[in-house]
RNA sequence: GGGGACGUAGCUCAGUUUGGUUAGAGCGCUGCCCUGUCACGGCAGAGGUCGCGGGUUCGAGCCCCGUCGUCCCCGCCA
């Protein structure tokens, strides 16, 4: 068909935000074609953009070119509307739309582009296949959820930069293409043209420029930043991912918490939701005993310890390790599960922790009735409930330190833990639909996609507070212990500070030393993870030295920021959150590929730009590599 | 690297249990009709390498083996 030109028409507003107050004004409306109408003489436009949807009506009387036009439209063609708002007659208004008492009266359509037929329609809810909608994401993100996401995600980030201006921090930034961060991650590299046979790394974060800007003096630093991690993905874990970064000069910990908890109640309040403060806190160790994860959700029910419930007979023939936990993880009204179900549920327990499960009680009442009873009891089970045992099995080759130290939690131990820890997320993501323990976020999430005037407050409570669970873990281990090497190993990277308080054990006792570091959790996603740093020299060679790097090695990876550590570094700390998933709990999405607008599948593939790809030999010459494939 | 789920029309799915005539439905699409629809309606029509390859069989969407892709999880990512 021809096409109209946009000549000198100007668009006046946009679809989505005439109300009955603007009967009478003169418009000019340009946007997709949502859907047509078409009914003879009569032809109905639903005119959308990012703000929403507008009816044109083309009446063959007024206008007959405008009518000849809408006769040809298809679903998202992009035109032009000319003509007047007016309102609908009262039996004619669509409570259902937000534009829904006016229309448009078109006195003129210009087609000003064509669209070949899209393989789904942004008109509808998100497709199943997820394949397409990559693919095709240009049209996915059409759909106004989508549009809501990446407005929200705007929101979200104005009001994190916003809090952190006022709490005196600057944003800088900090080279993509750089050195090795310190993480534990793969690298993305970067060959050099200039330099034959020499790579840069993308950042992992961007850890080390943000110290020496401590060091620089810059007091308070803050960076929405890039960062690069060549791991397999998940469905919060990107290749690529934001974090908002911070670091700030002669802090304790509870400065980090506090600026923390001020941004996030902000990024929230943008979300149109009220988060409590402050947070709650809890040690690492206490956080495997309780939910057997550190990074708990507390909407569900914790781990019970029920050792107690068990006595020395029952132990052995349940041919549980008594030396271990035993603990209780309980699902809030499944009902009865079938033999069936059960075993459908096995696959979801990771056998490989050393532990063992028993979800069978009618059996286990059979052969232990007070066992069983105590165990129900004990987790606070009622009728309904699903409650399954989780311990130690002494059958399973150790392949953990048993070792304990002051008080801490043994590797074997914290399997048994992160076992149970694990069948209870997994468990309650398959049986949602049942506890209903998420329903209280969706609805809140929902409430305040809408603007509701009550989306703050359900029950009247406010609504963050049910629907939204940040809890702060501190106390991390500072080493954790290596099996297949024999060694300790740090858990962090080599800059968190140990407690001053335990500095004296570093080598006597490495177990017992505690990081000062913490990491933020919210509804069962890591949100963030930061620390107190090193900024002694003398510490910093201690603790290589613990770790078993050699000066050489610590000089090759780290020599420029041991230099600036030399030259007046100030006591400091900070943390990173995870921007993608703050966004990804306040849309209420499900993975982390809602609030990227052009994301990686899980085997890392862009199937729009389909990269990665080859390249030619020109450039890899150019760049002095030569591709050598394991066939 | 390992475990699990899925793959049938553009999309959403049924059919696979127990192999059997020409593989169906809804939505979408195309054409015609329709002046108050808004998931418009009516009539007619087009649309399939049942992911791909091999095998078993008189016969495979269905059974077997392999392979590819998407998703979830473990490992990995502190």
């Amino acid at each position: 068909m021809s096409l109209d030109f946009l000549g000198n028409l100007e668009r006046t507003h946009r679809c989505g935000t005439l109300r009955a107050a603007d009967a009478g004004k003169p418009v000019v409306l340009m946007g997709w074609v949502n859907r047509r109408r078409d009914h003879g003489n009569l032809i109905f436009l639903d005119l959308r953009d990012r703000s929403g949807i507008a009816q044109i009506v083309l009446d063959k009387e007024l206008t007959p070119t405008g009518h000849a036009r809408g006769e040809q439209v298809r679903p998202e063609y992009v035109v032009a509307a000319v003509g007047k708002v007016r309102l609908r007659a009262p039996d004619a208004i669509n409570p259902k739309m937000e534009t829904g008492e006016i229309e448009i009266e078109a006195t003129e359509l210009r087609v000003l582009n064509d669209a070949r037929l899209a393989p789904f329609s942004p008109a509808e809810e998100a497709i199943q296949n997820e394949e397409v909608r990559l693919k095709y994401r240009y049209i996915d993100l059409r759909r106004p959820e989508m549009q809501r996401n990446f407005r929200l995600r705007h929101e979200i980030t104005r009001a994190i930069r916003e809090s952190l201006s006022r709490q005196g921090f600057l944003e800088i930034e900090t080279p993509v293409l750089t050195k090795s961060t310190p993480e534990g991650a793969r690298d993305f590299l970067v060959p050099s043209r200039v330099h034959a046979g020499e790579f840069y790394a993308l950042p992992q974060s961007p850890q080390i420029f943000k110290q020496i800007l401590m060091i620089s003096g810059f007091d308070r630093y803050f960076q929405i930043a890039r960062c690069f991690r060549d791991e397999d993905l998940r469905a919060d874990r990107q290749l690529e991912f934001t974090q908002v970064d911070l670091e700030m000069s002669f802090p304790r910990r509870e400065h980090v918490f506090a600026v923390v908890e001020d941004f996030c109640a902000a990024a929230w309040a943008a979300a149109g939701i009220t988060l409590p403060k402050p947070f709650l806190r809890i040690t690492y160790d206490e956080a495997m005993r309780r939910f057997g994860t550190d990074k708990p959700d507390l909407r569900l029910p914790g781990l019970t310890d029920v050792r107690s419930a068990f006595n020395d007979e029952a132990l052995a023939t349940l041919q549980i390790d008594p030396a271990l936990p035993v603990v209780a993880l309980r699902i809030p009204a499944v009902g009865e599960l079938s033999r069936k179900e059960r075993e459908d549920n096995h696959p979801l327990f990771d056998l490989k922790k050393g532990a063992k499960f028993i979800d069978d009680f009618k059996r286990l009442a059979k052969s232990f009735p007070e066992s069983a009873a105590k165990v129900r009891e004990l987790a606070g089970a009622d009728e309904a409930d699903f409650v399954i045992v989780v311990a130690g099995d002494p059958a399973h080759p150790v392949k953990a330190s048993d070792t304990k130290f002051a008080g801490r939690l043994s590797e074997r131990e914290i399997n048994v833990y992160a076992a149970a820890g694990n069948f209870r997320t997994e468990l309650a993501k398959k049986y949602a639909d049942r506890h209903g323990a998420f329903r209280v976020t969706d609805e809140v999430v929902l409430n305040a996609a809408a603007g509701s005037a009550a989306a703050d407050a359900i029950d009247g409570v406010i609504g963050g507070a049910r629907a939204f669970h940040p809890i702060w873990i501190v106390d991390f281990p500072m080493f954790e212990y290596e099996v297949s090497s024999g060694k300790w190993v740090p858990a962090h990277h080599p800059f968190t500070a140990p407690y001053e308080a335990d500095m004296a054990n570093l080598v006597s006792d490495p177990a017992s030393v505690r990081a000062d570091c913490y990491d933020l959790a919210m509804n069962g996603l890591e949100l963030g993870s930061g620390s107190i740093r090193i900024h002694r020299k003398d510490v910093q060679q201690q603790i290589f030295a613990s770790l078993g790097i050699s000066d050489e090695e610590a000089r090759k990876r780290f020599g420029f920021f041991l230099d600036a550590l030399e030259y007046g570094t100030p006591p400091h700390g900070g943390i990173a959150l995870g921007l993608d998933r703050i966004v990804m709990l306040l849309a209420g999405a499900p993975n982390m590929r809602e609030v990227v607008a052009f994301p990686k599948t899980a085997k890392a593939l862009d199937l729009m730009a389909e990269a990665p790809t080859t390249v030619t030999e020109q450039q890899l010459r150019e760049l002095h590599l030569r591709v050598a494939l394991k066939s």
